[in-house]
DNA sequence: TTGAAATTGAATATGATTATCAATTGATAT
DNA sequence: ATATCAATTGATAATCATATTCAATTTCAA
């Protein structure tokens, strides 16, 4: 098949929390607490949070982490590749597990919601169209936008 | 065919300008030197132009005309349809002239060149993508980043 | 246990864009 | 041509997401 989701996390995100410990370990930083609950709070989250989301959650734990810290360790997951952030044209950065299979995102622009996709012939054409202009692309950005299914239906009601 | 560059501006921009003038007209506003020249540049200078890029370009004109008129300028632009606002990542916007036939981008990440095309077969597939999944598309936006061929060869050089 | 180095949180800075506002200008009616 | 008055302008301040500063706190290897 050239489309489906991508996985959720493995096992409660029990590879990616050893990754990171083994990143902070080689690049001589220090494990914290803060650190920790943003990264479980990151596991816990559906994908696609944006750091005030994130920040809310981490506060329900402890009221006095700062927004400063989740931006520090948001981008702390992004430069040791476990998560990646995408902008979605909302202004501020969404934030998902990286390391999955790569897929693009369908926008529903009533509702927020997003849907994951992938479509290996696509991908294939984009290819196509790249090397036709001479270029040898590293990465793309796909994003459809438009109206979901629910949204479709009571387009006039009430989100 | 199904690829190819978008068509260049009209003839100068004449029918442009008229459509600016009227919208301008029926909407009460009025018409300014400040926007003339604002609008002249943009017609002069190449697609995908910043606001920076832009001001630059009208201060050779004139040089007290200030960023918010151009800001200002550019956003009548979009709002009459007349042109459209893209993000290519790099924080600011660029503008490019709307009512061309619809095409999307690649962008070099090392020297910045942007290069336009169209595939009627990969927005096909959006489409039927888009369907599987529920969802109406009313726009969408697909960018693929990596290197041109010039700077494939000369990736350590200056750019 | 110690102490240097990393981290934190609050406050401040940043950079693109928008809003404010007094002064100026453009379109229209005289 | 002149008066009139709303629209426009430019400088400056405000936003908003994110980055940076810095003194106080915490981590962890020795
Ligand atoms: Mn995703
Ligand atoms: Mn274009
Ligand atoms: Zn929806
Ligand atoms: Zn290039």
């Amino acid at each position: 098949m050239s489309e489906g989701p991508a996985p959720a996390y493995g096992t409660g995100g029990q590879k990616v929390r050893a990754a990171l410990a083994a990143y902070i370990a080689q690049k001589g930083l220090k494990g914290t607490r803060q650190r920790d609950l943003i990264v479980e709070a990151f596991f816990a989250a559906r994908r696609h949070v944006t750091v005030e989301e994130l920040l809310e959650r981490v506060r329900q734990q402890d009221p006095r982490v700062g927004a400063a810290t989740v931006y520090r360790t948001m981008k702390l997951l992004v430069e040791s590749g476990l998560a990646s952030a995408r902008q979605f044209g909302e202004g501020q950065a969404r934030y998902e597990m990286a390391g999955d299979r790569h897929h693009d995102h369908l926008i529903c622009t009533r509702c927020g919601t997003i849907v994951e996709f992938e479509n290996d012939r696509i991908e294939a054409m984009q290819e196509v169209v790249a090397r036709r202009h001479g270029f040898s692309v590293t990465h793309h950005k796909m994003e459809l936008y438009g109206l979901c299914r629910n949204c479709q239906r009571h387009g006039d009601r009430k989100v």
